[in-house]
DNA sequence: TAGTAGACTTGCAAGC
DNA sequence: AGCCTGCAAGTCTACT
């Protein structure tokens, strides 16, 4: 599912769990995720307090107080694919994990291409795993800190806001929608970019994810929320997977280029 | 060193 | 219907 909005509504569902105690968590496939999970690491959950739920980029950060009184993290990333289904209606064969809680409730991992990852570990694992990424779209030197890196080398401005260490938490979809909001060719070399260019971008960066964090994220494919709900900003989405349809500005063809391996969509008329 | 393809994995949709 | 190709919310590795 997951970019930051789908990340962020993912956490925000997932916040009922907070102070409940896992009674035992299990392996329900065989099959490795992108970072394979021992036995004995889920077996450390036992008898632990979950205290928060922090997000840093599209990872997840979990906080418990072990049953021994150690305090520990599970890190969680979704990749292209993952979900966190609280008390899960139905099963599946892409079922990997499942948690059991006090009072009954349980959380499933789903994930089908199986991308994403849970890690458990001491304090300071999700902040390891996290060390190199850049700036939260919140954070107030955002722009400075992009700008500094867009000066080096020769990348396109795509590519610049697809690298997690220069900016965290964005992808293809609201890179392309952040870019259509300034008016900036997603092909326009990164150090071209002028400062205000950059402190303009930062503004539709957090604009396109306020706005789908409160739509319940973009449901592409079958992304589902922890309570299996889908998100609606799909709905709202102005160039991203709408090839061929009229500019919601202008009324030119929205154009489909390839970059990095990845489709950009945007707008040749309003983008320059 | 920076930047770009390729790989990983499964399912779905379009085209023939 | 059945088969084939291409594509998908991400990121890590290997090569130029």
């Amino acid at each position: 599912m997951p970019e930051l909005a789908e990340v962020e509504v993912t956490r925000r569902q997932l916040l009922p769990l907070l102070g409940l105690t896992v009674a035992c968590a299990e392996k329900l496939s065989d099959k490795n995720l992108r970072l394979p999970l021992g036995k004995g690491d889920l077996g450390r959950l036992s008898g632990a307090r979950l205290d928060a739920i922090d997000r840093r980029g599209k990872y997840l950060i979990w906080h418990f107080l072990g049953a021994d009184g150690v305090p520990l993290e599970m890190v969680v990333h979704l990749g292209m694919s993952g979900k966190t289904l609280l008390d899960a209606a139905d099963a599946s064969p892409h079922d990997h994990l499942r948690w059991h809680w006090s009072q009954g409730a349980t959380l499933t991992y789903r994930d089908v291409r199986r991308f994403g990852f849970v890690a458990v570990g001491d304090v300071g694992l999700g902040t390891e795993m996290t060390a190199t990424m850049g700036p939260e779209p919140w954070d107030e030197t955002w722009a400075a800190q992009v700008a500094a890196k867009a000066k080096k080398g020769s990348r396109s401005v795509k590519a610049l806001l697809m690298d997690q260490s220069v900016a965290a938490g964005l992808g293809n979809i609201y890179v392309c929608e952040a870019l259509f909001a300034t008016g900036i060719h997603p092909e326009t070399p990164a150090y071209k970019l002028k400062n205000k260019q950059i402190e303009a971008l930062h503004e539709a960066v957090q604009g396109v994810l306020e706005r789908a964090i409160a739509a319940g994220g973009s449901s592409i494919q079958d992304f589902k929320a922890a309570h299996g709900s889908p998100g609606y900003f799909q709905l709202e989405l102005k160039v991203y997977g709408r090839a061929g349809e009229g500019c919601p500005a202008c009324g030119e063809e929205i154009r489909a280029i390839k970059q990095q391996g990845r489709t950009t969509f945007f707008c040749a008329r309003c983008q320059r």
